[in-house]
DNA sequence: TATTGTTATACTCTATAACTATA
DNA sequence: TATAGTTATAGAGTATAACAATA
């Protein structure tokens, strides 16, 4: 019984497990390769992405901030970064004194276009080869239903934490 | 034209961001749910999940490497860390002097289940609530198929390098 | 007062290479 | 020689809190 303990079922754990074997592995994938062909992280590559696909190359820091990262002083570190390394200036907004407008060096463009040929290829060997179009468009339709659900959903309610026993 | 450039159409780079996205949210959902429940980052959360699963809760170090972490000092470190919590201990393995054996507490055991309904409850919120029992045998089958392609195909093959231009 | 962003600080984690010990 | 594991080291990244400046 315990009808109360959350539990799931092998099928949806195998679901699970499964997706985030996935997600790992990808992820470890393509660190390697923006690593390798770019000297660039993840999060530096999302960064230098965003601002190529904005108007004029530009962001404020907080626009950047968005779905890339979880703290503000996150986002400045990876900036600086950035910055030290050319692919990007860091500006006075021109409306509001306080924001910080980055933008996109022809240097960070190019770094860009130079690391984005791999990434694909990486994406394509490891998720699109194996499944065809309409599974691709099954996968798509599943994960943004779920996208939907958590972004309606507040990320982190009020759940009934359990006794902190230890400490360690 | 440009045949060779490797390139993704926008049905499959948008398959490619929402199973990232998922993914990282995902990830970073059940990251917070670890540590505040039970202080354990998920690498050690796998590694206990591991012993917990395994015949009278010891694995060799090597055995529990595997899907877990890319390096063997990695590990050492994160049991290093299990060991300083109490929640493992490790000694030398009876057959192979060389081997060392990893084996779950009490109150490692008493920790993983500390942690585990909230775990539980994180996944079902996020991902098997928005989806019906279908959608998850699909989703599984989908990446099931990715993995058995993963895995047959070299990890990192002979990828021609693009020229490394400048250097930061 | 609220918002934008930076800094200081401290910590976690990771990987590489050199090393020890056993097979 | 090969394998199992540790250690030393050094770097990358992250988060929290205190801070400054502008709205």
């Amino acid at each position: 019984m315990t009808p109360d303990a959350p539990h799931l079922d092998p099928e949806q754990l195998a679901a699970y497990f499964a997706l985030t074997d996935v997600g790992s592995l990808l992820q470890y994938a393509v660190e390697q390769q923006l690593r390798e062909d770019g000297d660039l992280s993840s999060v530096q590559f999302q960064i230098i992405a965003r601002l190529t696909g904005a108007p004029s190359g530009r962001l404020r820091m907080t626009d950047l901030a968005d779905g890339i990262v979880y703290s503000r002083s996150g986002l400045t570190y990876q900036v600086g970064v950035l910055e030290k390394a050319g692919l990007v200036v860091r500006g006075t907004g021109p409306d509001d004194e306080r924001t910080v407008v980055v933008s996109l060096t022809a240097a960070g463009r190019d770094r860009f276009f130079q690391v984005l040929p791999g990434h694909v290829e990486v994406v394509r060997r490891l998720l699109v080869d194996p499944l065809d179009r309409s599974d691709l468009a099954t996968l798509r339709s599943l994960m943004d239903r779920v996208l939907t659900h958590m972004r309606a959903a507040p990320p982190r309610s009020a759940r009934p934490r359990p006794p902190r026993k230890p400490s360690a």
